[in-house]
DNA sequence: CACATGTCAGGATCACTGAAATAT
DNA sequence: CATATTTCAGTGGTCCTGACATGT
């Protein structure tokens, strides 16, 4: 006899920490904007050209702390973006240590495109949420950011 | 010429993609857990003596569907937690697929230590909300989680 | 000299897949 | 036979550390 799937079923202590609510649905996030967007790889080049248009040309440097992502995980994310004529990494003449990094037009093409995948998941995600309901979700996370991370609202 | 300091500085389309900031928070609860708790495999002990505490003895897998950790992953757990003698393995009788998982005396008092650590990590976590800002930030996340992966309240 | 940037190598953790062994 | 549980092996991603070469 097979009962119709049950959801899991978390117990009252985890349940209300939300270290452990966070760490689930961060992975609801990862998992409808994997259906939605792709790949890891997907995600990851949406969030760079992202950062490329948002705040324009920059150092990888910079770029990594836009994005959040690991300085040396990028080296090889910005490999393969390049390869694919995404990005172009061309050294700084002020200051040749940096790696200017910009975005072609192919790069802002699809932007375009990933943009309106990705709009689409986090409406997938809130969906549960009113439209006042969702903007004090985002208002919560965004001042834990600020206060933990020394994160800046970019207004 | 050095400025002080400035914290990651996200860019408008990521800052406001819940998904972006879900990802990150739950980095920020993480760093904020192992500060209080110590490394990954103390907290992973939290969550499997929390379940058990609060659910009493269960099968490996009926632990994994409380936790939300990975069946797979919860052997080696189960292992060393084992070898610590804060939890039993035994078959159970009345169906030998299973294996009865059940918590030591020094699983309890170990559990009592930990909850304490955990309890004030939460705290430095949600510091910088109100009162009714933690209910209601706790509130939100159920309910996604609710609809996004049949979780269901324990109350 | 110190410092910053990009690069590379490696470890630890985590989420997930697929398959075997055992039992129902 | 089909199904369920435990177990194991392996992949890919993320996060973090330490190191090095290059340039300021």
């Amino acid at each position: 006899m097979k009962l119709s799937m049950q959801g899991a079923a978390p117990t009252r202590r985890l349940w209300n920490r939300p270290t452990w609510l966070l760490n689930h649905l961060a992975g609801s996030g990862r998992r409808v904007l994997g259906d939605q967007v792709g790949p890891a790889f997907e995600r990851n080049k949406y969030g760079i050209l992202a950062a490329l248009a948002d705040g324009g040309a920059a150092s990888q440097s910079v770029l990594s702390s836009r994005t959040g992502q690991d300085r040396g995980d990028l080296v090889a994310m910005l490999d393969k973006l390049e390869a694919e004529g995404l990005v172009t990494r061309t050294p700084d003449p002020s200051d040749r240590r940096n790696k200017r990094v910009e975005m072609t037009e192919q790069g802002r093409s699809e932007l375009k495109r990933l943009d309106k995948l990705v709009a689409e998941a986090q409406d997938i995600l809130l969906a549960p949420l009113t439209q006042d309901e969702r903007a004090e979700f985002l208002r919560l996370m965004k001042s834990l950011l600020i206060h933990h991370e020394n994160y800046q609202d970019p207004g």
